[in-house]
DNA sequence: AATGAATGAGTATTCATTCAT
DNA sequence: GATGAATGAATACTCATTCAT
């Protein structure tokens, strides 16, 4: 019962998420989706616009990860939730980190849609409000949130990008072990 | 008095450096050459043999960024002129970082080719070393040097990644600024 | 309370008069007038018959122009007045003096409409009356009222398509000032 | 021992000669050519390009018919054999005289290519100094030969446009008889 | 060592039109 | 009367690559 809207964007999502920016053609989209390729530029008007949708749904999904880690009782327990469902995302969908936090085309993206910079903002703005938090309960020391959060969001980004790479261990249960010990190092310094 | 094979090089590299992977065709290398698009087939067997040896340089470029550091007296000395030399070598060659750290295009590359492998390795223990230097000189307290290598370069990159991506502070003097307290911030909590 | 027939045909033309023959695509006319491209076909078969309606209508307009010119007292006053209503016409909608006159596209659907063929022919004929009546009454010299038409019309058609390249004056004063200069060349000539 | 640059060029010739310029597709052409569409591309930057040069092709043919008739004895003789000249053109190449002078394709062309200006230009002038040389001979009245000849070509297209518009006389023998008593009732007028 | 010619597969996109509803 | 979905053919153009010279 998906429309045939839905299916374009999953099938491009998918040929995204399996092969990359390269990969995403129109005419292999409307292959996956068993369709003809002009029948794409009913439901979106370019190429463009598809793959807007895509990262789009990127970042809804990434947002879905998170927001749970709200509902914690205690900014550390918050802040503990947050890297924790960070870490979820990233190994359920590794394609969608790429897509959302590496590859350049999104980049080019970023700079050209203000939503989608909006969209940015606002997983960022999640970790700084989680980092003010714990300052406010002395769980971290005082510090500029905005700065902690970027450095925060730096590690995680550039150690799944070293994971991606295939620089890092590659069993789900190591690489989450390593995760928390770089996590926990770099919260002891922040920590008092 | 450089070869062809070199200047072919050069231009590919220019190319990517300034245009991206999109830029990178055959037939914009030859022109920027000077020479015929089938003449670079004299001397590369394919785009990809060419993008190899663009990769290959890369790492080159930033090993000799790197390599000076170990000259330095001391092992914090060594380690921060490692990671001063690091920022520099993302400053004059942002597509460098990218195409080395960042473009999954290079992790396929990466992923299939053992030299470059080999050359990411030797970046990566380099910081190894040093870290193991400070540990051993009572700098930074004890931990696994390799993990930490790991934290340090992935704050790295994903800083750089962030910046590129816009979302950091765009002028060098801020930029700089911000490198060095997120760098202070991650070793205030390694030291003792 | 025009039909939808009707609004389709005004927005073709509309379409075409500003955009040209290379505008005029079922789509757009369908955008322009706030249906869907398919509801073209419930009131024309295909394209082409509409844009044979299209021309129809050009001639229509045409016809327009030059009939009041009927109405004037002296067989030198009509024919003075045809061609200052023809220049009108040109002036007013330069693209419906192409869509007659000029574009080939045009010449093809005349050679295959009897009733094009037809539509052209009264207007032609209008010319041939009008000089006929100017010979009758002594104001032009007898001559093959037909031929003399055909010079008429012939350098009004070549005028205004010089006009339309560009390669005559372009100002609507200017223009007017040679058409006349250029008419009463070609009637000097007539006269006795 | 024509080269393939020349092939495809008459063959876009051909191509537009015979189907306008709808049917000028690259494909089209590469067909009839007998090699692939891409091969065009060696040879011709694009479409554009390769269609400006049929232009250039229609101009220089049409100057070559014109050329000669500057070698005639007197004034008068050389604008008879312009006239003449000309209409050879246009039943010997009539979808060249389309090129030229009707078809609004070209009008683009024209009003984006200096130098097709300049060659449309030339022949415009050609007339003028045919009738100035007339004026000076005492064969027409003094007048202002820019605007005559404005008039003569305007006369000229015209007829031939309604000519190929199928609204005259077909017959070689015919046409030609119509031309030339259409051109001495202007020339009369003109005289003294 | 290098070139010019050519190719086939591929790119996004537009178009007139058909069909089921 | 009208729509949304879909199609197949066509458009210009780019690309990496091959081949004969």
């Amino acid at each position: 019962m998906t429309s045939t809207k839905d299916t374009i964007l999953a099938c491009a999502r998918d040929q995204f998420l399996s092969e990359g920016y390269k990969g995403l053609s129109m005419r292999k989209i409307a292959i996956k989706a068993g369709i003809s390729a002009t029948a794409i530029y009913r439901h979106y008007d370019n190429k463009e616009e598809l793959f807007h949708h895509v990262v789009k749904k990127g970042f809804a999904t990434y947002t879905q990860y998170l927001r749970p880690a709200q509902n914690e009782a205690t900014a550390e327990l918050r802040l503990t939730k947050t890297l924790s469902n960070a870490l979820d995302f990233v190994l359920d969908h590794p394609r969608y980190f790429e897509l959302i936090f590496v590859k350049s085309d999104t980049k080019d993206e970023l700079a050209r849609h203000d939503d989608l910079r909006e969209d940015s903002k606002i997983s960022f703005d999640f970790y700084t409000v989680r980092l003010q938090e714990c300052m406010d309960e002395g769980y971290l020391k005082k510090d500029n949130p905005g700065e902690v959060a970027a450095l925060l969001l730096s590690a995680f980004i550039g150690f799944f990008s070293l994971y991606i790479s295939g620089l890092l261990p590659r069993t789900k249960t190591e690489i989450k072990a390593l995760y928390w010990r770089s996590v926990h190092r770099i919260l002891d310094g922040l920590a008092r």
